[in-house]
DNA sequence: CATGAATGAGTGTTCATTCAT
DNA sequence: TATGAATGAACACTCATTCAT
């Protein structure tokens, strides 16, 4: 499956589809699809067949198939959008939010790895995806970050001489990391353990705390 | 560009080998190339033609695309696999070494952005990459890196209370997140910027120390 | 023309199909090409140009060459298996069916010379043949002579000092032998004479029967 | 391996051929492989990577691959028409010869299956057979067999009311079909059990004697 | 809203063959 | 006698895409 441009020919964007039957068979099929197969392995013809619809028919609503994929990962992106803001409420102090939305974000890649593989596999990797809507929705995960670090920086919980930037990198990074092979090869992963190390490294660094 | 198999046909294993004409000029065609568009893009046609050969030969010398691109990249490598030995050499501390670990990844994947992205968005990704002898050579990248944290925690200097692996996974990771902006859009990064920001974070934690 | 499975896909299985004009014209051009070469110098582009139709398109309805060339001669063997069901109708006693049968043969590989070349020099020499559909077809023209030697066998026609299965292989390669030439070289040849020979030797032996 | 043309570049038709050691390693080499695999799907490179010498060497002695081909096998027929000459000595009879010709076709067949097979399913196969030198061979063949039968029929063994051709295809025919299934799935054959048969129903026909 | 039929333009790959050395 | 390098031409197969109905 190969795809040039990211036109978008969203229906969903001017409002509450009417999502014809046809539309929701295709989405289930591409992503029971995904589930078996690399994005890049996946045809229209075999999206078709499984959703037991014609291939023309996947061209009136997703014109390429970039747009399909973006289409399912954004419904995902938007569940966790509303989940994450709801995991950290009643939340007091910037790391102990911190610590939440690490674990958050493992729990949802172990719950969800064949979603989160095609993100960080597929994804991201595609040269258009800062163009896209789908980093769009990202950048709001971002900014939930970002605004935890930056109430620990104005309280005082969180170090003041480093790029906010370079900080939300690394904490996306190892978190990103330390998912990879689990993700890769289906694994579950344990996201407790996993945030523990994750936030003792974090939180208090590498170094030998004297 | 696809493939199946990673067969190894690599005429250098069994001593110099001359290296034939046609083949530098395959490599160097399909280096140029990637400078230019994603590897899934290019195909043995273009190849061909900019190297100017016949299609034919690619296929004599690598039996398939995706080994072609591992040894592209398994001559990078290979390179900075030496390089990075030699540049630990004299250093004391293994927090020392790691900073100095750090700044030379950063300025690798700066120097050679190019083979940088490949690496990340197309080699990490292929499925079968855990199975490759690109993989192998990284393990050894990954050796170094857990020497030094080996180092650490029997001198003192790095915690004993976290897997070495999830260290391991954090570093890599950090450093890999905070390079992607500049690797996907080809831009100069700062070394110094990037290893003194990172290794705070990385040596002392996110937290106020005090 | 090369190919690998025998994967079955044919539209006609489940009911009447309309067969589009592409897959008739696909058909009658390969069997037109048939007519001139070998199967194994015909190619894709070939059928496709002389069907005028696009090489796609032989592809959605014949997976691959030699489910086209299956396909093709299932048609003529179903046609003959009728047809020879037809033609031991009112007859009495097993030699008289036997030798009605062998004439049925030669008189049917004399009207369709190309098809027995085929089916003689390409098909059976197929080594995935025995697993072929058209293997299947073929047994049931096995059935009715091995119910005819049978019911000789049982009626005291015919000896019961043999395996059937080695009469059954006897008859079926004489027959074949006799027709071999006229069908190699396309010659009209005359299936009263290779009958007559054919049942004096069988029936009752090379020896001089006195 | 395809080829088009006959062309005779024969070095052994001028004499006793040199063979030097190239020669003979191709040659090995290329029996070697037909016992692993079709004639169609042996390669050129194949050849030369198994017999240790490079692919332009075999232009220089085979021409094209059926050449090649044809000299191998006429190496297997030259020995087995001398074998079956001796084999034929001080036997008495028509029948009795015949009987012996049976068994030693049979017993050859089972012997050198790959030979067969070739013989049966790739060289009676190609078109340009009966104008190739392996023809001209297996015409001595069927010389040896014809002698047989004119001295059946003359000493009034064996009918002379059916034309000879007709009782040489039929005893051919008979036994490349019985031996058929054996030589495609490389079973081992009873040359004693299948010449018992055959006899029986060649010598005296289908027909209850009585 | 949905389909069946058909297309065009590639893709990786294969291989016999040639030739300078 | 033998080799390494290189070529040209094809081949089966794939797939996104279009369009009349």
């Amino acid at each position: 499956m190969t795809d040039n441009l990211n036109t978008t020919k969203n229906p969903d964007s001017t409002g509450p589809s009417p999502s014809p039957p046809g539309r929701i068979k295709i989405i289930q099929a591409f992503k029971s699809l995904l589930k078996k197969k690399d994005f890049d392995a996946i045809t229209w013809a075999e999206i078709a067949k499984t959703a037991g619809v014609n291939e023309g028919l996947i061209y009136k609503y997703f014109n390429n198939s970039r747009n399909l994929l973006h289409q399912v990962l954004a419904e995902y992106l938007k569940q966790y959008l509303t989940e994450i803001e709801f995991a950290l409420k009643g939340i007091n102090g910037a790391l102990n939010k911190l610590r939440k939305f690490i674990w958050f974000q493992i729990n949802s890649a172990n719950r969800e790895r064949v979603f989160a593989r095609i993100y960080i596999l597929e994804v991201r990797t595609y040269s258009g995806y800062f163009q896209s809507e789908t980093y769009k929705l990202t950048q709001e995960y971002d900014k939930v970050l970002l605004e935890i670090l930056d109430e620990g920086i104005k309280n005082g919980e969180i170090r003041d001489d480093v790029l906010i930037a370079h900080m939300r990198m690394t904490i996306f990074g190892a978190i990103e990391h330390i998912c990879l092979p689990s993700i890769i090869f289906n694994r579950e992963m344990s996201p407790d353990d996993f945030t523990e190390d994750l936030c003792k490294i974090l939180f208090s660094g590498l170094g030998k705390s004297n």
